[in-house]
DNA sequence: AGATATCTATCTATTGATAGATAGATAAAG
DNA sequence: CTTTATCTATCTATCAATAGATAGATATCT
C-alpha cells in the first residue's frame, strides 16, 4: 500500500477532482501548480510523467473503492441497504459534477498507460464481482427474486450507474439518477421496499 | 439542414472518429491535417475554433441519429427488432473501439461550448423519447408486458446503452455488450422471444 | 472581377518535462 | 559532539514541442 505525504496527497486529491470534472487531457500540470501551490518541478519530483500520475490517482482510488465495499459488507446487513448506498454515494458525486474515475478515464483510456489500462480493466471486474455477491447473498437472504442470475444483474447494475452518472451531468437534473438507479434494484426486490 | 463540401465533410467525419476514439481533448487540429490532407489553416476556414468543429460533428451526428431511428421506425414493424437493431448498431461501434459520440462528448463536455451542452441534453431527451414511444408501440402490440413504464424502461435502456459501450471498450470483450443489453430487451418482453 | 477554397508563414500561449540550485533534515564518521 | 556527507523536498529558470489561431498570398472557378 503505497503512502504518500502532505504534498503528493495533495497532488492526488486536486488531480482526482481534475480529471472527475473535466478530464485526463483537459487539465494541466500548471492548473495542479495554481490549485496545490507547489511548482510544476514539484509535481514531477512525485511524479515523473502525467500517465504516472493519472496511474497513482487511479490505484489510490480503486483502493479506497475496494475498500469502502468491503467495510459496506461488513457494516450493512441488507443486501438491499448495501446496493441503495452505493447508489447514494455515486449520485452525491455526480451531484458535484463528479463522475466516476474509473467511467472517466475509461473515456481518456487511449491516453493512459497500459498498466492502468488494465488497472481499469480489474477495477470493473471487482466492482461487478462485489455486486454479483451481493445480490447473490441477497437471493439466499430472502430479499432478492430467486430467479435473478447474480452475474447478469451485477454487469446491469454497474454499467448502468456509469451511464446513469454520465447522463445526470449532461442533464443537470439532480433526481434523474436515483429515479433511474433506485427502481432498478428495487425491482430485484421480492417485497418491492421503500421508495 | 446544414451541408458542407467534400473537405468539410471529411473533417468532419475525421474528426468524429477522432471523438469518439480518443476523446474531444486528445485529438489536435495537426491530427486532422495529418488525417485529411489540408492544412490547419483550412480546417480554420471551415470551423472558425475548436468548439465550433465539435459542435458541428455532433449537430451533424445528431441529424443523422434521428434520421436513424426514423427509419428505423418506418421500416422495422416489431417494436422489439427496433430497439435490438439499435443496439446491434452500437454494439458495432463499440467493436470498433467508437464510442458514442453524446457520450464521449458527455465526459468532455466542460470543453465545450453552451450550444453543445444545450444539444447533448436535446439528444439524450430525443433518444429517450424514442425509445420510450416505441416500447409504448410494444405495449400496445402485445410484444412488451403491460406493467412496464415506457419512460422509466426508455431512461434505463439509454443509461445501459452508453455504460455498457463505455465498459465495454475498457474489458476489450467482444460479447461484453450485447450479452449485457439484449438481457434486457428480453425481459421487457411478453413471450421471450429468441436469444 | 469576384467568390471560393487552399496554401505559406507565422504568432502567441501553453504543454509536459528537465537541469541545476538550495535549504533543511538525517545519518555516518571522526 | 561535531563535522561531513547524503537525502528529501522544493524552487528558479528554461527547454523543445505543440496548441489553437491569424494574416495575407495564391490559385481556381463562375
Amino acid at each position: 500500500m503505497t503512502t504518500w505525504n502532505a504534498t503528493a496527497s495533495k497532488l492526488l486529491d486536486s488531480a482526482e477532482t481534475l480529471i472527475r470534472t473535466k478530464g485526463y487531457n483537459a487539465f494541466s500540470f500548471r492548473d495542479l501548480q495554481r490549485e496545490v501551490g507547489v511548482k510544476t518541478s514539484t509535481i514531477h519530483y512525485y511524479f515523473a510523467t502525467k500517465p504516472d500520475l493519472a496511474a497513482a490517482v487511479f490505484e489510490r482510488f480503486f483502493q479506497e473503492h475496494r475498500l469502502g465495499l468491503d467495510q459496506l459488507t461488513m457494516a450493512v446487513p441488507r443486501a438491499y441497504d448495501r446496493l441503495e448506498k452505493v447508489v447514494h454515494f455515486f449520485g452525491h458525486n455526480a451531484g458535484l459534477g463528479r463522475f466516476c474515475l474509473g467511467g472517466m478515464l475509461s473515456s481518456d483510456r487511449e491516453s493512459l498507460d497500459e498498466a492502468t489500462r488494465g488497472a481499469l480493466v480489474r477495477f470493473f471486474a471487482h466492482f461487478e464481482s462485489w455486486v454479483s455477491t451481493t445480490i447473490a447473498y441477497g437471493k439466499s437472504n430472502g430479499e432478492f427474486k430467486d430467479s435473478l442470475d447474480p452475474d447478469q444483474a451485477a454487469r446491469t447494475f454497474v454499467a448502468l450507474l456509469e451511464g446513469g452518472m454520465l447522463i445526470h451531468r449532461v442533464k443537470g437534473d439532480s433526481h434523474y439518477f436515483s429515479d433511474l438507479i433506485l427502481p432498478f434494484i428495487d425491482q430485484m426486490a421480492l417485497i418491492p421496499s421503500k421508495i
